[in-house]
DNA sequence: CTATTACCTATCGTTTTAATATGTTTAACC
DNA sequence: GGTTAAACATATTAAAACGATAGGTAATAG
């Protein structure tokens, strides 16, 4: 199952598509519209700058903004830096400590193929869709 | 992510389902092949057990052997059972608590085609995909 | 009666999750 | 230059989930 900040994140986003896209909206305002704790989108919005999906400005009339189009971002991009990664076992990570059992598991051609499944059907959504 | 109970569970019935089909297969032999804790297996074929997968027979020559035909279970019936539900957000579970954002959620939708998605598919894959 | 096996109950250490708390820094505006 | 509003930073926490391990009891075949 996803976790929160996944999909506070793309909730952060969907809310930033719909406000005027170069104003910096402050995080005051998500958290109020979407009735999350503003303390915890924090944490939230700060790895989304890192992570390049936003832009944050300190100081007054600070707040966040998209850094391209809504039709640029895929859902699949948003959710999997915040998650991490789509892989459904360990075997399919980034960097996979070698499993001794992959040449003749049974079981790898199947999470293959849905870890496929499910980054097209991700990266096909695009934060557009959602508004 | 799937858990181990999830994935354990399926190669299990994997391993059973390439054993003869009549006779009970104790879960020593099971844990050797799969290279899995015998004892973390108990508790993981109890409650396949439990769920109707398997049969299991005590005392000496017991074991656990299938109750069907392998073309008869589909891999989505194993995993639901132990991983409890394929649901990617809580809000699409058997007793959602209803959440009072439901109606104008911008994200339901694509949680719920995801779901249907990801049930179709392993549904769709039968235990004898995987032999 | 003995060996083998499933079945049962409890516990445990670690990690993850979802936050909360308490600041510090940055920048606009008067 | 002080006030204010915002992001940014760091630490802590309570609860749950994860992945097992431990130590037994009950059943059954030979």
């Amino acid at each position: 199952m996803f976790s929160t900040k996944g999909r506070y994140a793309l909730r952060v986003m969907i809310d930033l598509a719909q406000q005027s896209p170069d104003e910096f909206i402050p995080l005051k305002d998500i958290a109020e519209r979407q009735d999350v704790s503003k303390k915890y989108l924090e944490i939230i919005a700060k790895e989304m700058v890192k992570g390049g999906l936003i832009i944050g400005a300190s100081g007054k009339h600070g707040g966040y903004k998209l850094c391209k189009e809504p039709s640029e971002y895929s859902v699949g991009e948003i959710i999997e830096l915040m998650e991490g990664t789509f892989a459904p076992v360990a075997c399919l990570e980034k960097n996979p400590k070698d499993c001794p059992r992959a040449s003749k598991c049974k079981t790898l051609p199947m999470w293959t193929e849905f870890y496929e499944l499910e980054k097209d059907f991700f990266y096909g959504k695009k934060l557009s869709d959602l508004i």
